[in-house]
RNA sequence: CGGGGAUUGGCGCAAUUGGCUAGCGUGCAUGGUUUGGGACCAUGAGGUUGCAGGUUCGACUCCUGUAUCCCCGACCA
């Protein structure tokens, strides 16, 4: 029964992951130490993601625009907090065309710096705000420790940065970004994701304050899966960017950045794959359905046909009637690669003009007539893109753990770890000193989190909140 | 960046104290028989052993450097 062609995600889930991500054709190595090649299986995840979230960009009022890859060093230098807490893991071109550069270039590891010197450029007056663009890019930073897709020096993603006349609207828009990250990993992704504010130590550099989605892995780690910072005015007067008011005073515009990853990829494969390969909630799948006429059925690779034309008009949907692949050749090949549904035909549903349906995430089969095939399968999909959504909610509140005792924390975090809420003082020497013992820093102080008298599990000092603690990737 | 492991046909591995023409499995190609959970037979192609040096009569094997990957740390918007 066990598929000896990958590593069991049970056994070895980081083996099983490197394994699963070249064998399923999503990514390769290159030759470049911490970059992947994105494979087109993998990139058309990436356009998915792409294409769920782009028009909501849009219809909230942000234009896509581009912004150069190289940055002046200088630009990055203005604002003091941000250079230092991105400095170690910069890459830096020092030469061009074979001439010393008399001002290094960095290689864009984020945009700020650079978009801002531009809308700096572009407004003068109040009634030029607010200015909200987002590129799709790559970027670098200098990873020491790399993983694929989770963690690599060179990712693909999307930056939005807005810059408004008022806090208030800067507020809305933060909040809006953040809403469009948990709605991304909910009803695409199927990823329950935990959405909340950073404590200081492990906001943005140069923020004021960063919100963020939190998702727990099946290791027990936590992956911080999109950010959404509120700058405040920090980078606006670190760059004497101002536009004249109504009463024709300076007015610093209050600026917002927002981002998600690739890395959102890395954790669809972990959280979702089993044993036997990758599973796809059907949102996300770039192939929702495979129909497989039985190699070697006459009668089947008629209906087969015939049932793919007609679905390949409503779904993502590929027929595989290679010949020379055994049936379970077939049936491995495709439940490797995360194929939602499965349509197996033989003569004898030929013979019976019914079909057999299979659900990767859950490997139920069931036979059924061709004419109930179109409701059965929009049913199918549906389902299958809410239990795996149901499922990994129930995974991260069996794994959040409420501890009022340092014991209990650490044996969590020695143990099974996950996610662990615990009252803090939100001093910074106890975040360090928690971290130092266990591994786990403060993922975020959750939405919604009630306000309660307590003691921090480290120091004992008053608490108001119970924040969220776990290991991160 | 520190510690450990690895790198040999596409992939996974072997090759004794440094010694003969570098093997095996899988995959690939061709032909045939097959095909309801990774089929079988036959024939065949595919290698300057990661890269650069060095030691030696002789290097996959020893030494130095270097690149990449994996694991453990440190670091990580």
């Amino acid at each position: 029964m066990a598929k000896k062609f990958i590593k069991l995600k049970s056994e070895d889930l980081s083996q099983w992951y490197n394994d699963l991500v070249v064998k399923a054709e999503l990514a390769d190595y290159s030759p470049v130490k911490g970059c992947m090649v994105i494979r087109p299986y993998g990139y058309s995840i990436w356009e998915k993601i792409h294409d769920f979230m782009d028009p909501f960009i849009k219809e909230k009022g942000v234009q896509n625009a581009y912004f150069p890859l190289f940055i002046p060093e200088s630009f990055l230098k203005k604002e003091k907090e941000h250079v230092e807490g991105f400095a170690p893991e910069l890459a830096v071109v020092t030469h061009g065309g074979g001439q010393k550069l008399t001002e290094n270039l960095i290689v864009r590891p984020t945009s700020e710096t650079i978009m801002y010197e531009m809308y700096k450029k572009w407004t003068q007056s109040w009634r030029d705000l607010p200015v909200m663009m987002n590129q799709w890019c790559n970027v670098v930073r200098w990873e020491q420790r790399t993983y694929l897709f989770l963690r690599t020096s060179e990712f693909l993603w999307q930056e939005g940065h807005c810059a408004h006349a008022t806090d208030a609207e800067n507020q809305e828009m933060i909040q809006w970004a953040l809403n469009l990250y948990k709605k991304t990993y909910n009803d695409l992704l199927a990823i329950y994701g935990i959405t909340g504010v950073k404590s200081n130590s492990e906001k943005f550099a140069g923020a004021g304050k960063t919100y963020c989605i939190e998702a727990l892995m099946p290791n027990g780690k936590a992956l911080q899966a999109g950010t959404s910072h509120d700058l405040s005015q920090n980078f606006a007067k670190s760059f004497d960017w101002s536009v004249q008011d109504q009463n024709g005073q300076k007015l610093y515009p209050y600026q917002n950045s927002w981002g998600m990853s690739t890395r959102s990829i890395g954790g669809l494969i972990m959280v979702h794959g089993d044993d036997n390969g990758l599973v796809f909630p059907p949102q996300v799948a770039p192939i929702q359905v495979v129909v497989i006429p039985i190699p070697g059925h006459t009668k089947a690779k008629t209906l087969a046909e015939k049932i793919f034309v007609d679905l390949k008009t409503k779904y993502r949907c590929q027929i595989d009637d290679l010949e020379g692949e055994t049936a379970g050749f077939k049936f491995n090949k495709w439940e490797m690669k995360g194929v939602p549904v499965r349509i197996e035909i033989g003569d004898r549903e030929a013979d019976a003009n019914s079909l057999v349906l299979l659900r990767r995430d859950t490997l139920e089969k069931q036979t059924i007539s061709v004419s109930e095939l179109d409701s059965v399968l929009n049913k199918l999909l549906v389902d299958i893109q809410n239990s795996l959504l149901e499922k990994h909610k129930k995974f991260t509140q069996d794994n959040t753990f409420t501890v009022d005792s340092y014991d209990e924390f650490k044996k969590v975090m020695s143990t099974t770890r996950g996610f662990v809420s615990a009252h803090w003082c939100e001093s910074s020497e106890c975040e360090a000193e928690i971290k130092q013992d266990t591994k786990a820093t403060t993922r975020c102080l959750p939405d919604g989190q009630p306000e309660e008298n307590g003691v921090c599990v480290y120091c004992g000092k008053p608490s108001k909140h119970r924040w969220l603690f776990a290991q991160s990737y």
